[in-house]
DNA sequence: TTTTTTCTACGAAAAAATTCGTAAATAAGT
DNA sequence: ACTTATTTACGAATTTTTTCGTAGAAAAAA
């Protein structure tokens, strides 16, 4: 399974909410956001490894290198939260989900779309349906 | 912060679960639960580390030590539930709990405890956001 | 043109995490 | 008593992850 390391993640989650982008771009939105500074060819070194893995591919028509991630976001979360699940909850998702609702404090339209989601598995389902809300 | 590595909360994980233990029992679950067998005095020295850091203490009345975690599950849970939104979601809790929702079959019970707890958060963010529980 | 900046490649150092071997002490088995 | 097994301590090797320095090519600026 993929497994991005830490670092790796970061630079991951510039790609998809960013876009295709260069090793400057990624470094700098990496800069703003966080506290822990590094040199910019760290960043490109782990980029390069990133390559390798073939977690990204990228565009060299130009000098300047345009980088893209090659995994879906979503494949990579699944598996990152399956593992999470599994290890930080012993694999009870439920307990993930009251955990962090109880934490957070959510807005109303996404509570409203969880909840949906959750009226559309309970039917899909066809369990014990004994109670209805 | 409070930040086991991944090893050292498989480990937290068995005491939580099983209770103060000795090394050997707890190297014999993991040795059963994973497919990664280690040697034991791999186990040993890993705690004899999480011992340093103070995520466990033991029991040494007795030759074969016995240790308990010293930190609270849930405490734990929490960061590195805040530490896992942030990274692998950008933050997004909602985000997070659709994933989930989406992938995994929990069971009746659960989603409807879930249920329930988002019916309490939508009211309490209604009125006024100081009334907790 | 000449200088300065920007970029990639690459090796390797540094840091973090994991693994194990060996020795010494105690306990258990024969 | 003697041999074997279990346990801790400890150092150190290994592996993984992160970091950066340096060199050379290309582009931009002066």
């Amino acid at each position: 399974m993929i497994k991005p390391t830490e670092s790796e993640l970061e630079i991951l989650q510039v790609l998809w909410s960013e876009g295709p982008s260069t090793v400057r771009v990624v470094h700098e939105k990496l800069s703003g956001d966080r506290q822990k500074e590094v040199g910019y060819t760290t960043t490109l070194k782990l980029m390069q490894i990133m390559l390798e893995k073939g977690l990204l591919v990228r565009d060299e028509s130009q000098r300047t290198h345009i980088y893209r991630t090659s995994v879906e976001e979503s494949a990579i979360r699944q598996g990152l939260l399956q593992r999470f699940v599994d290890t930080a909850f012993r694999g009870s998702a439920s307990q993930l989900v009251l955990e962090l609702l109880g934490q957070h404090q959510t807005d109303a339209h996404e509570l409203e779309a969880i909840r949906q989601l959750i009226d559309r598995i309970e039917q899909e389902g066809d369990r014990s349906a004994d109670q209805q809300k």
